[in-house]
DNA sequence: CGTTAATGACCACATCTGTAGTCAAAAGGT
DNA sequence: ACCTTTTGACTACAGATGTGGTCATTAACG
């Protein structure tokens, strides 16, 4: 299953991945002041992500409670992959490169991945 | 301007990276074996990229010549940013961490930025 | 108990995307 | 001077996406 996440859809996983098994109105509210969209349309957003498989529901009396059916940490994973497979044929170390280039590393950021390169050096 | 380029004229876009100033014909040439598209779609690509300013043309007698009006290097860094925008929380590092954890960097990937975080140091 | 408000199901519709067809003009072979 | 081929312009159309409306049901408030 390809599992294709759209944007709008993914700004409701963001919010459901912070607070698992929450209700439609919740999420509305949680999406206040970041995305102006009527009620309705979260709806519709929901229902999609459900039907895509990218959520499951559980019956919360009339209404349900919902939670991502992927876990943040894989999407990201299947992102970032999708993503240097694209555009950076297949080589992690030019997308860092551009990375830095592109915005610049933090001091935290180099050595943080220092201390990871030297995790995975053994 | 916003230059969405879409998974099918980054195809296009990636052939005519690595030769700037072909026509049509050849692209279709160059595209052979790689996508299976009639000729047409491959016009049809062409004409949405010039349309949105991802191309630029030349006139060679009755026909175009096109290349990017985009640099490869640009484009991989809009889009390594909008990832990290998208997903990371703004921090190139967790991507980093995903992208090893995802498909492993190889020795040579980690010398690689080894190398890369010791220029950035100074 | 009756009216209201919230909820999911279903529907609508414009735009974008993938994939191509038609057409007319021009370039080139014979 | 024709016929064929190539090319760009325009058109088509189904599926995905963004955005939201209608409706019937049901929980909840007074």
């Amino acid at each position: 299953m390809s599992l294709q996440i759209t944007p709008a859809e993914l700004e409701i996983m963001k919010v459901l991945w912070k607070r698992p098994g929450i209700g439609a109105s919740e999420i509305v509210n949680a999406l206040d002041g970041e995305q102006d969209w009527s009620p309705r349309t979260v709806k519709t957003l929901l229902s999609r992500l459900v039907e895509k498989g990218a959520l499951d529901t559980q019956a919360d009396g009339r209404r349900y409670l919902y939670r991502p059916a992927v876990a943040k940490r894989d999407y990201q994973k299947k992102e970032a992959g999708q993503l240097i497979d694209k555009l950076f044929g297949g080589r992690a170390a030019p997308l860092v490169a551009q990375l830095a280039d592109a915005r610049g590393l933090s001091e935290d950021d180099i050595e943080e991945l220092e201390a990871l390169l030297g995790r995975l050096k053994q």
